[in-house]
DNA sequence: TCTTTCCCATAGAACGTCTACTGGTGTATT
DNA sequence: AATACACCAGTAGACGTTCTATGGGAAAGA
């Protein structure tokens, strides 16, 4: 048996935006990060590792992160990343789109039964 | 030269149900479609063609609109698309599912200066 | 006739995410 | 000492959506 669907692709391209904004607190590690967006959205958002990982190396591909290696909180070895100044900017413009796409979905998505209920 | 770079990709999964929505107010082609969208979210939104058609023709597949040749405000030959009852109940979940993504995302995003200064 | 506008459609590439693994290493348990 | 487990990083391959870039037919107007 073939599980042809995915269960959830509930990310959206937003997970960038979200390892970044992430990082504004200070530098972290894979695991951190994924557990701090899942807590901050109550749960909601569920970061797999398969998405991660590939994230990050691209952000830092793209220069918006750096990374290094330290010991974790469990002192384990751990990659470490850090916000860069173009990765602070990258967020802000990230930030203002996803903004955008909000509302502009919205705008679509609000019943237009208005002429019923007009004021 | 090459456009390695997509230009856009700002739909983010959300164009099925967008469609779905605009179809609420009765059935419609592709043209009318896609313009209405653009038209509702202020321009923000762009359809393109290579986009709007497999998402059509895979809404159907799923049973969630059906179509019909017609003739369109313009005289033309047109598909027209109208959401079946299925796509009705489909278009409830994807909105509920918007709904508690944007808001998840919005508890990641908020700024959290708070904790960094009650160190 | 020629051009424009409307309308449908598809192929192929790009991209992000998911599933499903592998592998290493501290720490606690037995 | 051996075992189990949680922590941490990573990759391959499939999948689905969107994009770019086409093609073509048919009505309307110049």
């Amino acid at each position: 048996m073939v599980k042809s669907k995915k269960e959830q692709e509930l990310l959206l391209g937003t997970l960038d935006m979200l390892v970044l904004q992430t990082l504004v607190l200070g530098p972290a590690h894979g695991h951190t990060i994924a557990h701090v967006i899942e807590q901050r959205s109550d749960e909601v958002l569920q970061i797999e590792q398969g998405s991660l990982y590939p994230a990050l190396h691209r952000l830092e591909d793209r220069g918006w992160v750096s990374s290094y290696w330290g010991v974790s909180e469990n002192n384990r070895k751990a990659r470490f990343y850090r916000l860069t100044a173009a990765g602070r900017k990258q967020l802000t413009v990230e930030a203002n789109r996803w903004q955008s796409m909000v509302k502009a979905i919205g705008s679509v998505m609000q019943n237009v039964t208005r002429t019923a209920e007009q004021k």
